[in-house]
DNA sequence: CAATCCACCTGTTCGC
DNA sequence: TGCGAACAGGTGGATT
């Protein structure tokens, strides 16, 4: 569900309620999604970070809380008949809404990962500096990946999801059954390009709210990006660009938008 | 190694 | 109206 800009725009909004509070207490009931949360208890918060779709939440006492949202997972500020772990803090409760339970908590020491699946082994963050077009070619050239497949995986770039790999993919105006390695250079750079694009307009937006409201900002607001929507979630509609009816067709296993003639 | 299912969960929407 | 099927922002594991 919450893909990178959802899930930076999470952390942006949570920062400044918590930096310097400590954190009280962690209230679940259901030890086997949230890991060792009596550890984090007393801690004081010093910073958040994010890397992908992971929350990082930093902690006094060489201690670090890991988030994971899942498919439906959100922080709020009221809770809902879906709150399923509850931080508090002082004067402030925080809680973690998430309908199918997709989403995972873990606290470790800083830094050890070991027991979180993917978060040691992801790739460049889009939007960062270190995302650099040479590196991104290379991750085409070893991939004989559909390049849905590829935008997927979190290796090639940390954090994409259904929505913005699909999103990305029209901007450049890529199939997405292309096979990666297939690519010219001049095609990989578009790729490069859109997808750094589309990622940055949709933070600057606040993310994706779809009509099922999922995807809330802590404090309800829903993003807007979807309303610049070029082909998710539009099959059948017709293509901003050149009206053909978007399709929509299984790859990798998740749904999948296209132009067929923009993207042919 | 890679592609394909299935599993994990619950809720909403769609088609008949 | 009712009811089952299809589908949903993610990821991991088993199977082939």
């Amino acid at each position: 569900m919450p893909e990178l800009p959802e899930v930076e725009t999470t952390r942006r909004r949570l920062l400044p309620l918590l930096q310097g509070k400590p954190l009280l207490r962690v209230r679940h009931q259901d030890p086997g999604r949230y890991r060792h949360t009596e550890r984090a208890e007393g801690a004081r918060l010093l910073d958040l970070g994010r890397r992908g779709k992971f929350l990082l939440f930093a902690l006094s006492g060489g201690l670090e809380m890991v988030v994971h949202l899942g498919m439906t997972g959100g922080f709020r500020l009221e809770a809902t008949p879906h709150t399923r772990l509850t931080l508090e803090f002082p004067s402030l409760l925080l809680h973690f809404h998430d309908p199918r339970r997709f989403g995972r908590l873990w606290v470790v020491e800083r830094g050890d990962y070991r027991e979180i699946p993917l978060l040691g082994r992801l790739g460049p963050e889009p939007l960062s500096e270190g995302f650099q077009l040479e590196g991104f070619l290379q991750g085409l050239r070893r991939s004989a990946k559909p390049l849905k497949a590829l935008l997927l995986d979190q290796t090639l770039a940390a954090g994409v999801g259904n929505i913005y790999a699909d999103e990305a993919l029209f901007r450049a105006r890529l199939h997405p059954l292309r096979p990666a390695q297939e690519l010219s250079p001049g095609e990989g750079e578009r790729l490069y390009r859109a997808l750094r694009e589309v990622l940055a307009e949709a933070l600057a937006l606040g993310g994706s709210t779809l009509s099922d409201r999922t995807y809330q900002q802590p404090d309800g607001r829903p993003g807007s990006f979807q309303e610049r929507h070029a082909v998710y979630g539009r099959e059948g509609l017709p293509c901003p660009a050149c009206g053909t009816p978007i399709r929509r067709q299984v790859v990798a296993g998740r749904s999948t938008h296209f132009c067929p003639r923009c993207q042919g």
